[in-house]
DNA sequence: GAGTATCTTGAACGAACATTCAAGAACTAA
DNA sequence: TTAGTTCTTGAATGTTCGTTCAAGATACTC
């Protein structure tokens, strides 16, 4: 018996940003070796193909965004304080270099959802998962009686999760902008209102 | 001397539906020119490369673009109702089938932001203009007593922009579903308010 | 410490890629 | 009809791609 010598999170966290960088058809094999610090056998071992390792990737990617997000909610405060320090934590983000004003998921979505419906499946559903997280906090608020609204919270994190697409997607012709910040206060508020 | 046989506006037409379909990296020369009909000796004579026929395909996604935004306000009716039915219409497009609901410059952005700095500027500065034009909209029906709002025209227009971008971010998960047409209608609501 | 199972290494592979170019076809002008 | 120019054609090119695999290295078991 022996075990692999490779730190598993460490080298997808790598592949992550290369896939984030060049995306998914562009980052070629030579590079993820590069990236990574494996050879060619064995990430061909380890993840079946480059494919595989996208997948993997993927899943890292979401349980690391889960963590980020249960750690917004879990101080002591209005949970539309922690609402709103999540949305400016992705403004900040949305401000910063190129490769982390982009989400994984989406990113690979746009570029594969059309080939490969596995992924496809597989990214949406995640997307959905964050969506009803964000539901929950809607709700809690609600019954905490921060937020006062006749909206459905499926509804408002449907419209908060657009938005953030929304913004991730502008900040691309915007880089360092004060107007980020300015669309995210508005659809904070829009959220938040009646 | 002697003309060039294929129509121009035809094969651009025919590589943006390629890029839409596969994105910049996937779409082969070979697939090209089976799309636009034309043997690889000919597009790079009339394009210079690959990368050519991508420019000149974003230049007529523009002008189309451009053309069918101006007769949604060439009619004589309220700016307003222009606007909202320019908006279903993208909502439409959306519940469309895969290829129709995504951006050729959005799309081709996200793809090629960070590897080609002048097909960014050149996307960003075709966003830019549309913004614009939205704008000047805004101002109209504000001028006209349409819309009585105390936010910036500018304001409202990059706010549009962000929803749009995330409404055809959010199809892409929810293939034909009445979710789209109601977050539109938010969005058009949250812009006309006050 | 010998044997064995597992992991690592990286050169080698065929396939697919963007691009080229010389030969052929077609139009224009005289 | 002919000469000249321009466009079309598609096989060939060199490169890069994802992937494989046999040889070597390493750690565990008995």
């Amino acid at each position: 018996m022996r075990n692999a010598e490779f730190d598993r999170e460490q080298v997808l966290r790598a592949a992550m940003n290369a896939f984030l960088h060049k995306g998914y058809a562009k980052t070629s094999m030579q590079a993820l070796t590069k990236a990574t610090g494996l050879h060619p056998g064995s990430i061909y071992c380890a993840f079946e193909n480059k494919r595989g390792l996208l997948l993997a990737s993927l899943e890292q990617y979401k349980q690391d965004r889960n963590d980020e997000f249960q750690q917004f909610f879990i101080q002591e405060r209005p949970v539309l304080d922690s609402l709103k320090a999540y949305i400016d934590n992705i403004v900040t983000e949305c401000n910063s270099c190129d490769t982390a004003k982009a989400c994984l998921l989406t990113k690979s979505l746009s570029e594969l959802a059309e080939q490969d419906e596995s992924i496809k499946i597989f990214i949406s559903e995640v997307l959905e998962q964050w969506q009803q997280s964000l539901s929950a906090k809607f709700e809690q608020a609600k019954k905490l009686g921060e937020l006062t609204t006749t909206k459905d919270s499926k509804h408002l994190a449907r419209y908060l999760v657009m938005g953030i697409y929304g913004l991730r997607t502008f900040a691309h012709t915007h880089p360092q902008s004060a107007v980020i910040q300015q669309l995210a206060d508005q659809l904070y508020e829009d959220l938040c209102r009646e």
